[in-house]
DNA sequence: ATGCATAATTATGAATTCAAAACCCACGGC
DNA sequence: GCCGTGGGTTTTGAATTCATAATTATGCAT
């Protein structure tokens, strides 16, 4: 249920107005500082230190580690403190595989029941998606809005919360598969060939293919990290 | 990761000297006391009330809530505090879909990968099943461990982690399948199914059985439902 | 010089205190 | 008679303080 765990009363009116928990600031920042490597992986987090960079106290930086270790983003050592966690090869393959087992069940859910103005809106992001085939960090962001757009039409709000945290997870791997040469042409031809699945109202081929999309991603991600030779 | 988020140094030797973290039992005992309806769904959890009856500050009453609020047991509301979660009809489906998606994909895994001493582990908890048809509490506690020796034996950590999260949803919902009269037979014939399948490496065919498992599951749970007229 | 015991320091864990909202009810105006 | 306003109470949110455990450093003995 996560991530936005404190209710923002879901009419969305003032966003200004909506009274929002400090501890979810902290906690987003600090997400911020994990994925940019501010932070990283298996390092102390000292949060003293933090707390006072972030002009609070230690409360909310407390609670808010205990939030990203529920994520999974943090490892909290009894006793010792908190810890960027790390992902070993084999985590990230495991996360890979539950990704693909859920968002190839969506893709089958849009590919049979979207409506009209959902599969439009899919081919927008997709459009986007081919404008920045030369932008690696504008095409990973539109992929990402992609993948959620697409998960949310699925309709099942614990599957998509779940990728969402997944996600989380994956991008604390550096080796990700965009970083790969010559994977963003792959990654474009892959959801070409989805969209057109899910064109055709075909679900068993569109979740083939996000199958395949996945496949490909970890390979490639795979083969990022033997080259990078650690 | 979470559950249990503080690291049990994982040698597990003399879990007494193990120290464990206030907030986690606190959370332990709310969950407790959420599954038996002590403190019933939609209902707003006293903060100060409880930490008195623990007798502890609300500082660690208010962590693990938070962390309860990650896991969607109790839903924060900005400013107002704490309320149990609510299932809507909606939420069980949904939850059931994605439990079946991510059993029937480890049920695979294990028909075709698990070893001999595995096997023989899910039939010795397959025949305590059989042993425990007419008990409804030991069915149901036999049960949620065959499905977790199952997950265990897939081997994709977050797949469990996972399941464990979305089980802990499940016992939100008062209608369980499981209540439903004849449904521990049909549940136990739909296990025996299965073990074949598994006992003869049939990959696909454990898939499917445990999707069909999950989707007489979720249609006894709308009876019961149905039934206690709400 | 090395290893162990002990003391000093630092960090974590939890209780307490303080401040700021949200809620409730009574009162008064329209 | 009903809606809006104001004060008092309750409850949440966050900072501070206190206690305890872990780590490091120091010194002594071997």
């Amino acid at each position: 249920m996560p991530a936005a765990t404190v209710a923002a009363p879901s009419a969305a009116a003032p966003p200004s107005l909506v009274r929002r928990a400090l501890y979810q600031d902290v906690a987003d920042r600090l997400r911020q500082q994990i994925f940019t490597r501010e932070l990283e992986p298996g390092s102390w987090i000292d949060e003293v230190k933090l707390a006072a960079q972030y002009g609070i106290s230690r409360t909310p930086m407390r609670e808010a580690l205990k939030v990203l270790a529920v994520e999974g983003l943090v490892t909290l050592k009894a006793g010792r403190g908190a810890y960027v966690t790390e992902m070993s090869r084999d985590d990230v393959a495991q996360v890979y595989h539950l990704l693909a087992l859920v968002e190839s069940d969506a893709a089958a859910q849009v590919a049979l029941h979207a409506s009209d103005a959902q599969r439009a809106e899919l081919v927008a992001l997709h459009d986007q998606l081919e404008k920045h085939a030369r932008q690696r960090d504008a095409f990973f962001a539109t992929n990402e809005r992609f993948h959620m757009a697409l998960l949310h039409m699925a309709g099942n709000r614990w599957a998509q919360q779940m990728v969402v945290d997944l996600r989380k997870m994956m991008k604390l791997n550096r080796h990700h598969s965009l970083f790969k040469q010559g994977r963003l042409a792959e990654s474009l031809a892959e959801h070409r060939a989805l969209m057109k699945a899910i064109a055709e109202r075909d679900g068993t081929g569109a979740a083939r293919l996000m199958q395949a999309h996945f496949a490909s991603g970890l390979e490639a991600a795979a083969a990022s990290a033997a080259a990078s030779a650690d």
